[in-house]
DNA sequence: TGTACATCAGTGAACGCGCGTTCACTGATGTAC
DNA sequence: TGTACATCAGTGAACGCGCGTTCACTGATGTAC
């Protein structure tokens, strides 16, 4: 068998990566495969050694942010095995951070690509129903000790997703950065945690 | 002058009319000017005595929400002579209710284009931002004998759109519906208001 | 009131272009001997 | 250890197709006389 089976696996995942960093800033269909290739270093016709179909290449593009746990926090990495009220607290205050909001390559998927998801087919909203709830298990954990911890999960996924979403969707940066404090604070207020600055998010 | 000026504006907006609808179903790139104007009942090459490109129609489809205030709530037209804290309640379960999860082509832009818009020109996010500040302006003056009305009203209206919008994304309807009566019932909850369901929502 | 005319909303063929996908190929690689 | 070979990851030209936009036109209409 000549190549690896290795080496089709990482020339997969660096097409899945390139993808993925190109769907977060422009959408699944403004993207050409002719794209997506040559940012992974390879030529049109390849992709069709690793994938049927473009279709089959979304879902794999949200499912990626499982995998890769590659997240940071204040130019850190997010250390997964703090306990999960702390870690919880870090990931809301990352989610809705101005270098978040940035970065639009690196974006979390639930942010980029709701609208392109919505009308995408059953394996896309499935891949992307399985990160948010990875989110909600996460945030859900943070609240063991508390009555509710699963509505109160959902409602602090809610604002940092929606917080973060409007936020990206608006013309105005002074806005976008009041939104995304408020929806911060209230987040962390859901989660039992103390908000950072409610006077200064209001102006 | 041949055709009257009125003549003119009714064949334009049933061009904006006719795109809204397809772009809250499909989005902006995928629905092409051909299907626009013969859902319109018009042929491909009168659109450019409307609009000088395709990209100028964007912005009058989300601003369209803003003109014709025609939202219904359980099959009737809100009254929006009502009090503002009776109004805001009322859009609030409007906004997540099964119907609105439902009705993708008469959804509100702020659900259905949240990334399209966020990847659009100038002219797009400013529209968007102006369909949003209506609706938080509406849910701050709901909220007028409370302190922090502002901070309130944000918080709302990004359960709204947020909750709404990952309903849409995922493939689980049961999960969808619980999304969205959490959000309804932590936005109503925030504006004073007496939750619907809670325990319900939960399950 | 009736008619000739100028206007311009609307038509539909044509343009250049880039897309997703196919396919015959090529050449780097691991394996058998 | 060295070599011939089979495999298949990757190549790039080609396919049919639909897009946004242009343009020469046509014919319904309001207006001037």
């Amino acid at each position: 068998m000549p190549y690896t089976a290795e080496h089709k696996a990482e020339t997969r995942a660096r097409i899945v990566g390139s993808a993925r960093r190109l769907f977060n800033r422009r959408g699944f269909t403004e993207v050409s495969i002719d794209e997506i290739m040559a940012h992974a270093g390879l030529t049109r016709g390849g992709f069709y050694n690793h994938f049927s179909t473009k279709d089959e290449l979304y879902a794999e593009a949200i499912s990626m942010t499982l995998e890769c746990e590659k997240m940071t926090a204040d130019g850190k990495e997010i250390d997964f095995t703090l306990p999960p009220s702390r870690l919880s607290e870090i990931i809301i205050n990352a989610y809705l951070s101005d270098q978040h909001f940035q970065d639009i390559e690196e974006s979390c998927p639930l942010v980029a690509l709701p609208s392109d998801t919505a009308r995408g087919g059953e394996p896309v909203r499935q891949a992307y129903r399985q990160v948010l709830e990875a989110m909600i298990g996460l945030f859900e954990a943070s609240q063991d000790k508390r009555g509710d911890a699963r509505r109160r999960a959902i409602a602090m996924a809610t604002l940092c997703i929606g917080g973060m979403t409007l936020a990206r969707a608006i013309d105005d940066d002074q806005l976008s950065a009041e939104i995304r404090h408020i929806a911060r604070d209230t987040a962390l207020e859901t989660g039992g945690w103390k908000a950072k600055s409610s006077a200064l998010a209001a102006e």
